[in-house]
RNA sequence: CGCGGGGUAGAGCAGUCUGGUAGCUCGUCGGGCUCAUAACCCGAAGGUCGGUGGUUCAAAUCCGCCCCCCGCCA
């Protein structure tokens, strides 16, 4: 059993920034939850450095295209390694065998009649790296995304004749699942309903590129080479290149997630590219939100980028994990709001769920000679804890399967608040002082010390380094979300797993507060 | 113009398909507890569910019109 799943190869024309971080860490939580299913997983990740754009950046900074690109995706490989990234492979489509990949591909799209040479005029923006259709009248045009000067462009470009795969790629998206959430589908739909327009797979005159084969002076599209990475990055190192080998490498993927800016290019281009190939289509495009701060776009301009790195540094990954699958809903837009950031890492985190563990191993280790007590009635599974921690699993696992990883947070989030409600109820602090309750107490402190260990597992896909820490304080070996578990995490969801008499170390807060003197 | 998404307590959201006393998390206020990370538990305040007209015994939920925000087209 596989599962691939891709990030979007970034764009090195800058650093990293929070969105891309964002998308990450959610491909991060699923490649994990995959694996913690048995999976065999191969998650993608990588950068996409050929284009104009590049080019310009480069020589803006005095430096060649590969050096520049060599710097950046660099940057983006250590980043994620501090994010601690489960990512199976990274790809550059600077990478030599993508050069190759791409051209065997090119030949097959060549061989079914889908390219054709045409003329193609036009106002062109380098940072779109996209003809403009009409616009408006002026004399000076600018770009209405970037808001930067167009520039006229007269060329002869090779073509891809999208115009051919309209009837396939409606019949494509309109399955459902294939494009998600479905909120975007219709959106989608409705720009494929205007017609499919063959577009250009060719740059003349842009040295920064992978050259087209047979039709020297051009190289090819940047989008076009692009979306080639995520094939790239499933060969193995001593593999030849080789498109046909790719069905045993995981081909084709379950899963892209993307921005929702880039879904058209996930959900229509490359599908038709790939019919025009004969290679089969990706099971799911899932376009998420995008993330605003206090309100406002991120934006260099307004000075309020959030830098994954510094974030990471000054509040760890746990916290900010938590936060962004926590509390914004995967695929609509989201806003990082400081305040709500601490507030929910500090109540959600060290108090609710580290707090809990804190105050029951303690007890436990003071009263029953530091280890874990005698689960008497408490190892049923009717008690009352059990059954709590039996329905947050079915939940989480259900959220997670639908990458509702505020569903899969809310769920376990719900078995720490009710386990500490069961501890207040119970007062065990009360009953250990009658002198004859000491068996009671023993199993209301072992069936909380048990729901914490299922809490910690269940935490695993979305935090893994706290759930490690969780393990640690109940005496359990860490789960390996790197790699795949065997069988599965199945078995470990039983209630009653902990064993008595087991050593609790010394109790340790899990999770430290954050307490940030100024603004990120 | 058109198309899509959205407008529910101070904040973020669920509930709308399958009408029936408006729910969750955070924040605020009050109480409890003292095992614990100034933590945990309980309770309260706070909403004319964007507006308006209609269908209905009954509408956040169904229908019509309008307003506002975001996105696509650009």
């Amino acid at each position: 059993m596989s599962y691939t799943l891709t990030t979007p190869l970034y764009y090195v024309n800058d650093r990293a920034h929070l969105g891309s971080a964002y998308t990450t860490l959610a491909c991060d939580a699923l490649a994990r939850f995959q694996r913690l299913k048995g999976k065999q997983v191969v998650f993608i990740t990588g950068c996409d450095e050929h284009g104009q754009k590049i080019q310009r950046t480069a020589e803006a900074a005095g430096l060649t295209p590969q050096a520049h690109c060599d710097a950046v995706s660099e940057g983006y490989r250590q980043l994620w390694q501090r994010w601690q990234i489960s990512n199976d492979r990274f790809i550059r489509t600077t990478d030599p065998r993508h050069r190759q990949l791409v051209a065997q591909f090119f030949a097959r799209v060549e061989a079914s009649g889908d390219v054709v040479e045409g003329r193609q005029q036009g106002w062109y923006c380098v940072a779109c790296e996209e003809f403009k259709d009409d616009p408006h009248e002026a004399q000076d045009p600018e770009c209405p995304v970037h808001r930067k000067p167009l520039e006229w462009r007269d060329e002869r470009n090779l073509f891809f004749r999208l115009s051919r795969y309209q009837g396939q790629i409606e019949q494509l998206i309109r399955r459902p699942g294939f494009i998600a959430p479905a909120s975007r589908q219709k959106e989608v739909e409705n720009f494929v309903a205007q017609g499919l327009r063959d577009f250009s797979i060719s740059r003349v005159d842009l040295p920064w590129g992978i050259p087209v084969p047979g039709h020297s002076g051009h190289t090819f599209y940047v989008w076009f080479d692009a979306l080639l990475g995520y094939l790239t990055a499933l060969l193995q190192t001593d593999d030849p290149v080789d498109l046909e080998l790719l069905a045993q490498r995981g081909w084709p993927a379950q899963l892209h997630v993307i921005g929702k800016d880039i879904l058209r290019f996930h959900a229509v281009y490359w599908p038709a590219m790939l019919m025009s190939a004969g290679l089969p289509l990706p099971e799911r495009v899932f376009g998420h939100g995008f993330l605003t701060r206090e309100g406002q776009k991120m934006g260099k301009s307004l000075g309020n980028v959030l830098d994954p790195e510094a974030l990471l540094e000054r509040c760890g990954s746990d916290a900010v994990r938590w936060y962004l699958l926590r509390d914004i809903p995967f695929g609509e837009d989201g806003d990082f709001q400081q305040q709500r950031f601490t507030d929910l890492v500090n109540n959600d985190l060290a108090n609710t769920i580290g707090n809990l563990l804190n105050r029951t191993s303690s007890m436990a280790r003071k009263w029953f000679g530091d280890a874990v007590p005698p689960a008497g009635s408490a190892r049923q599974p009717d008690h009352p804890l059990a059954q709590a921690a039996q329905q947050a699993s079915d939940q989480a696992l259900a959220a997670l399967e639908e990458l509702n990883f505020r569903g899969a947070a809310e769920a376990l989030l719900q078995l720490a608040i009710q386990a500490n409600g069961y501890l207040n109820e119970r007062a065990p602090w009360a009953l250990k002082k009658q002198g004859d309750q000491d068996a009671a107490v023993a199993a209301d402190l072992y069936a909380v010390l048990e729901a914490c260990r299922w809490i910690a597992v269940l935490l695993t896909p979305l935090l893994p380094d706290l759930a490690a820490r969780m393990q640690a304080q109940l005496d359990q070996p860490p789960l390996a979300s790197f790699i795949t578990l065997p069988g599965g995490w199945g078995h470990l969801l039983r209630w009653g797993l902990l064993e008595p008499g087991l050593a609790l170390p010394t109790p340790q807060p899990v999770m430290q507060r954050l307490e940030l003197d100024g603004p990120l």
